[in-house]
DNA sequence: GATAGTTTCATACAAGCGTTTGAAAAGCAA
DNA sequence: TTGCTTTTCAAACGCTTGTATGAAACTATC
């Protein structure tokens, strides 16, 4: 097998599984078994299970966040050059929740990936997470030039909150499940986008916005 | 030293230890260390660390959802059988997020052990945690009786939501204050829960609350 | 086709984990 | 005190973990 094989086969297996079943219950035995490649080839290639750990994080995170600014940029290029809120917001939580909750066919290992990342603070990861926060300000930034009269303070309140309803309901959508007995669909992605993101505008500006 | 000093030294260090550091980075010799116990004595009194673990977990969540209903009780009672959306609400997030962001004073080990335990999702806990729907359905009837005239699929996606909200804001509270260079203030705990009930009411009933 | 450099492989290692053991210590009823 | 139960203790057990080793297999260059 050629060595970039060998790499690409133990980073997907890695990813599959860390996504599936989270850091603390995945061996290196059960990635090169997934992956089927020898147990030395992780230290072979990447030096330490951390390091292979943090590879993973850093290459997904950069590409969860160039999927958001994309969805960023398109937006304000489509208001020119200052998007509305309502855009800005489903940029932000929506490449995330599409990847977690949509149908089979479009959700990633790699959003999965991520939020088990953001869950499950583990020592490789947590130094490379203050990334994260420049990126946040960003959209902070964009949500302050589409509402200039609001207060920053608020801005950043609802933009936590839009990202904490989106974490929580890929995390334990389950419970929304059973609480509602079945009544809340996890399968339309779209309305919970857009109910997440009318949540966080009428936060802002005290006004519903219609229903899509 | 008598039985049940044992037994609760361990109880409470594990407790405070797990709130802490988590259960992937804390070990059997970490907590006897801390209750300065022999080693075999969480296998003597408890069996195994799994049972140790679930009996901290149905101890302090009955603890917490006690605290809960007690808040919604007194809610009911001031409110003449039927409490305001807003009590209501506040006594699902309150007690969490006073025992996990109040000044140090009441801050409690068992309101973060809880946060932990709904973090990291292990066994022993897993199986116990069915019972936390049937209280949460509780809250949800609770607001269908004070909004009758409500869809009761967006009661439970407000209800969810609020949960999430106070639950990434005690998780990740420390992201927050970087995005926002220090301007969200974590340390007013009654306006973070005035926030919080503020949008989840108003994402229900369309209007703002009056800010406290 | 010989040689040098990669990459794979079976196997072993040290360290840490939760758990067990059997004897010593403590507590207590008669 | 005597005898019995409960509780503590130091030590060790078996197992799993991530990592290291050195030989074998492969690849490519001359």
């Amino acid at each position: 097998m050629a060595a970039d094989d060998t790499r690409t086969a133990i980073l997907s297996a890695a990813e599959r599984l860390y996504a599936a079943r989270g850091f603390a219950d995945v061996t290196m035995r059960d990635i090169v078994a997934a992956a089927d490649v020898n147990l030395a080839a992780v230290n072979y290639h990447f030096g330490s299970k951390d390091e292979l750990i943090a590879e993973l994080f850093v290459t997904r995170s950069l590409a969860t966040n160039r999927e958001r600014l994309n969805e960023l940029k398109a937006a304000e290029e489509h208001g020119g050059g200052r998007s509305h809120i309502d855009a800005i917001l489903a940029a932000l939580v929506g490449p995330t929740l599409r990847g977690c909750l949509g149908p089979d066919k479009q959700r990633s290992d790699a959003a999965r990936f991520m939020i088990r990342a953001s869950i499950e603070s583990i020592p490789p990861i947590r130094k490379i997470k203050n990334r994260e926060v420049d990126h946040l300000k960003r959209f902070a930034a964009a949500m302050r030039r589409a509402l200039p009269d609001h207060d920053a303070v608020d801005i950043d309140w609802t933009l936590h909150f839009a990202l904490a309803m989106a974490h929580q309901t890929i995390r334990d959508g389950e419970r929304l499940t059973k609480m509602s007995d079945g009544r809340c669909d996890l399968n339309d992605v779209q309305a919970i986008i857009d109910r997440i993101v009318g949540i966080s505008v009428q936060a802002l500006t005290g006004r519903a916005k219609a229903r899509a």
